[in-house]
DNA sequence: AACTGTACCAACCGCAAGAAT
DNA sequence: AATTCTTGCGGTTGGTACAGT
């Protein structure tokens, strides 16, 4: 079967300015994204649809939450990992706000490192930065650390000492409105500069309203641990606490 | 202060699956 | 049933910031 060329000549490439991003916001805002190849020009954008997608997904989507992963996402993705090798979409489905180019990053720069080399067997293939590097913050001590009295008892606390406070903040942990503020910063100079009228109302108003953007709202936390867990039942009770963790976190930083 | 190397992240590319015709 | 189109996914790359020398 031919596939057609996604992108024509013409179509812009790189990085996005704000006012693309604001065209791009203003008609998923309006119009919903019914039909990707067909936003561009419509939304007025020199972008190929799948260039769009992405960044929408990746970026601009309303419920994506940025900024530095908390130890239990991280211990999440771990343990994620090990169940679904590189399904990065899949592990992302567990990870509210969080996308799967996101944790894929995430994996490849920090986690991957955590892990024993051994289980590389799960990655086909990789060519670059194949370790060796000098690393500056990742290759910090790590200690994994079991908590088994808490009432986290069954995360496994992921510490670099680096990290603790400056890759990797514990804002999960420490605090449910640290994420949102964290998120809120990390959405860097367009949200605040170039789109002043785009505050929390707005994208509470994108997701109420706009029925394309409520279709990739995660479905129940608790779900996913049984679709998890099904093929595993020796750790049915370990992701039903580490879940109910995350979701009672994600409840939190809503308020 | 300048240079070099590494880490990080956003974005692109190609493939595959599912939907539509 | 076959073909075409669209979307989604995973792998990979390029640019930038920053730490180390």
């Amino acid at each position: 079967m031919v596939r057609a060329p996604c992108c024509g000549i013409g179509v812009k490439k790189g990085p996005w300015s704000p006012e693309e991003d604001e065209a791009l916001v203003g008609y998923i805002q309006r119009c919903g994204h019914g039909n990707w190849r067909a936003l561009p020009k419509q939304a007025g954008l020199s972008r190929c649809g799948k260039s769009c997608r992405l960044r929408w997904m990746n970026y601009l989507r309303p419920d994506i939450k940025r900024g530095n992963f908390s130890q239990e996402e991280q211990e999440t993705i771990i343990r994620l990992h090990e169940t679904f090798g590189n399904r990065w979409s899949a592990i992302a489905a567990s990870l509210p706000g969080r996308t799967d180019n996101e944790i894929k990053n995430v994996w490849h720069t920090h986690l991957k490192k955590l892990v024993s080399p051994n289980t590389s067997s799960r990655e086909p293939k990789k060519k670059k930065n194949a370790g060796g590097s000098r690393s500056k913050k990742a290759s910090e001590p790590i200690t994994m650390q079991l908590d088994t009295d808490s009432e986290n008892a069954m995360f496994v606390s992921v510490v670099s000492k680096a990290q603790s406070n400056s890759d990797f903040s514990s804002c999960a942990t420490d605090s449910p409105t640290v994420s949102r503020e964290i998120s809120d910063d990390a959405r860097g100079s367009f949200s605040s500069d170039a789109f002043p009228e785009i505050d929390e109302s707005f994208w509470l108003d994108a997701l109420s309203t706009d029925e394309s953007a409520a279709s990739v709202d995660l479905p129940p936390v608790s779900e996913h641990s049984n679709l998890l867990v099904s093929s595993d039942s020796d750790d049915m009770d370990f992701w039903l606490q580490v879940f109910e963790g995350v979701g009672d976190l994600q409840e939190l930083s809503r308020i």
